[in-house]
DNA sequence: TTCCTTTATTGACCCGGATCAATGAAATCC
DNA sequence: GGATTTCATTGATCCGGGTCAATAAAGGAA
């Protein structure tokens, strides 16, 4: 059980100690979502932290009518409308499965007694939080520095995987554009 | 000596004992920069973290010549290539005090020690992480789902400041648009 | 103060992306 | 399988912002 992620903090927490792994262990829960459901939604206090087993999730915003892409996310990876689960306020994007997704999820009580139980987390959580940061620094550096085009070639460059997994139309929106103009992009690449 | 920050972390930390707070005084260092000069310069690895105590400070980097403004930092703010100084990696972006400006600095080794032998600060230094990660978030929803006016409106209405103390060209360029452009986009509001 | 540099504004023109609309292609659902 | 919804492409038009260039205004240095 869990051994996925078992390996996965053992090689991010070099002083994990087996108590420790068991003690966090036992306050996981697995979770099952069809492709399309929401994890969590906008507008209400996101109180899980979900590592992906498997599948792919979006986390979006509407505005305007409007869906925002604001990432993607696969086996592996922590999601949560961070922000939220941090602030304790309402988020401000939702997640969406859409493949099957399996996670392990973690909820924010929990997360804070162990906190105090076994400081080592402490260190996890702070990981966890610099390596976010560094994600949307880089995030935004594309945004100002890059036109739609650039930012399409880095991501063909750096997450072939996500052109092939996730349709174009929400990659238009993480790029910035609308698909029409994300098409004409690929169109003006290809000749 | 310090009362400014010391205030300012016994709000951040409710454990943080006198011994805890000593030694973290001990390490700290006061510097001094004029406006126009760099606190620290891209491409170097950046192993200070800053506290403003006075002044104003920007974040940019320079891609193809054109120097990008990422953030403003003021009183009672941290600055740092808060990427750099995790990663040890050279820094993306380099920090420059447009105004006078005195820090309080903390070096990376002897935050780490700090760390090891006071480990109330990890738990300082996972919210320092998550507050950094929050303002990012907010920016790249801003970036993504907001026009440029827009995101104009919202600076004036949010940090009206930074219109009075930071140069239009830096704003617009924090704004994702040209001098020319910002320029326009002030024109037309105030008509 | 005057001079000189930096910053802000305005004009003219261009271009990439937005928008609206229509058609094709593909995935999904009985 | 065929029907229907979803997604991708293409066309036409529009517009905001980019770029280049000139001028004006503001700030600093001496």
């Amino acid at each position: 059980m869990f051994g996925n992620i078992h390996h996965f903090f053992l090689q991010m927490i070099p002083g994990l100690t087996d108590e420790a792994w068991q003690a966090f262990a036992d306050r996981l829960q697995v979770k099952q979502y069809s492709k399309g459901e929401e994890l969590s939604s906008a507008e209400r206090v996101n109180h899980i932290i979900s590592f992906i087993e498997q599948g792919a999730v979006i986390a979006f915003n509407v505005v305007d009518g409007k869906k925002h892409i604001y990432n993607f996310f696969f086996e592996r990876e922590y999601v949560s409308d961070y922000e939220s689960f941090l602030t304790r306020e309402p988020a401000r994007y939702g997640l969406e499965a859409i493949e099957d997704t399996t996670t392990i999820d973690l909820h924010y009580n929990d997360l804070q007694q162990l906190y105090l139980s076994h400081p080592v987390f402490e260190r996890a959580g702070r990981m966890a939080a610099e390596a976010q940061f560094i994600r949307l620094a880089r995030q935004i550096s594309s945004l100002l520095a890059e036109k739609p085009e650039e930012r399409y070639r880095n991501l063909l460059r750096d997450k072939p995987q996500v052109l092939q997994r996730v349709p174009q139309y929400l990659v238009a929106s993480y790029l910035g554009v609308t698909p029409e103009a994300l098409s004409r992009i690929r169109k003006r690449i290809s000749l």
